[in-house]
DNA sequence: TATAAAAAAGACCGAATGGTTTATTTTTGA
DNA sequence: TCAAAAATAAACCATTCGGTCTTTTTTATA
């Protein structure tokens, strides 16, 4: 007998997060269907349906496991880092290896979810929403620190680069992806780190 | 009898790709069904499947449709400016209004297709990144164009240029969507006229 | 270890899916 | 004008869709 704080239903409900979450990444909320998820957990409808309401309610879970992946490895590395300057550049570290070895198989979840969501799910693009401010408070915190520190010109607009910087890693990852070559999501990121070192910095 | 140059099958197919583009960008390909596209064009499944084999075939003239759409009103806007400069200025100028009264409902064709195609559909895919490389040859050799015509820096590497324009102009297409607010592709349109200004230009 | 409760299986539901076929209507050009 | 050709409607197809319900199995606990 295996000594677990979860339960038995609790293990399960993870289990159907963590298999469909790189489903709905990849396919899309639409292309992923019930027999998907089914053949992806090893469970049958009536196991699943025990544990979520509806298809939507899954991608909900799925969209906000894989979101709290990538915010979490990116808060570890925020917090590993001292200097405002060196916690955005390990941000962009971060976003460098991102396609090689992408925590959820599919690119990244935000941008996929927002793009299919926007105009056809307000729940999912709800959520969305809130993982984008969540990203968007995290950088902007971290240039406000730099100003506040000395390390940054006390011009800086905080929410300004933070919308450059989300703005142009998402737009690298669908370039990237699209074409199959790292190339494009490398050139923003190191145009990112070109500005970090000549408009931010003092 | 009206007198067009178009047989009525021509008319028939056009009204078909025409109709259904607004459909797959908004809804996507998976979520949009053959009764959407029926009850859009106001066609039968008999009379649609007498101009199309299938489905994928209607969603890839649509979505060629929706990008010829875009690059044609680019293509006209750098045709009528002389500089370099201009050129990439009126670019920025059209995607500006690009969210309040878009070409084709449900924003950038492009975005949303290279998002959701990546990884399901070659075909698309493969289409979106011909699209790419018209938009990225555009772009490039209009800053090629303005390093020999002294207007822009010679060190400028027009490549790279390009793909920081394009992808910040769909990050921020992206972004300004989830939110339902212009401010983000505003902002990273302000970016790149910056740019524009004091990087590129001599 | 008996038992009640929780979890999962699997049959089932009606509706919708993409696609085909055949009959009928409309267009076309001589 | 009229017949051949093209275009369309409408019935039809098997399959899959998301979701429900009842039965069986597993789990936890007394």
């Amino acid at each position: 007998m295996m000594q677990t704080t979860l339960s038995k239903a609790e293990r399960t409900r993870q289990l159907i997060i963590e298999r469909s979450a790189p489903l709905f990444n990849q396919m899309g909320y639409a292309g992923t269907s019930m027999q998907d998820i089914m053949t992806a957990t090893g469970l049958t409808k009536g196991g699943i349906y025990g544990h979520f309401e509806s298809k939507e309610e899954i991608a909900l879970a799925a969209f906000e496991h894989a979101a709290g992946i990538i915010t979490r490895m990116i808060g570890e590395r925020i917090a590993a880092k001292e200097s405002a300057s060196d916690k955005l550049k390990a941000i962009l570290q971060f976003y460098k290896t991102y396609l090689f070895s992408p925590p959820v198989q599919g690119g990244c979840p935000v941008l996929n979810t927002a793009v299919e969501a926007d105009d056809t799910n307000p729940l999912l693009r709800a959520s969305v929403v809130k993982v984008l401010n969540r990203l968007h408070k995290a950088v902007a915190n971290i240039v406000l620190q730099g100003i506040d520190r000395g390390e940054f010109r006390p011009e800086t607009d905080p929410q300004r680069f933070s919308i450059l910087f989300v703005s142009m890693v998402e737009g690298g990852i669908m370039l990237s992806k699209a074409y199959g070559d790292n190339k494009y999501l490398n050139t923003v990121i190191s145009q990112l780190e070109h500005m970090l070192a000549s408009e931010l910095q003092t």
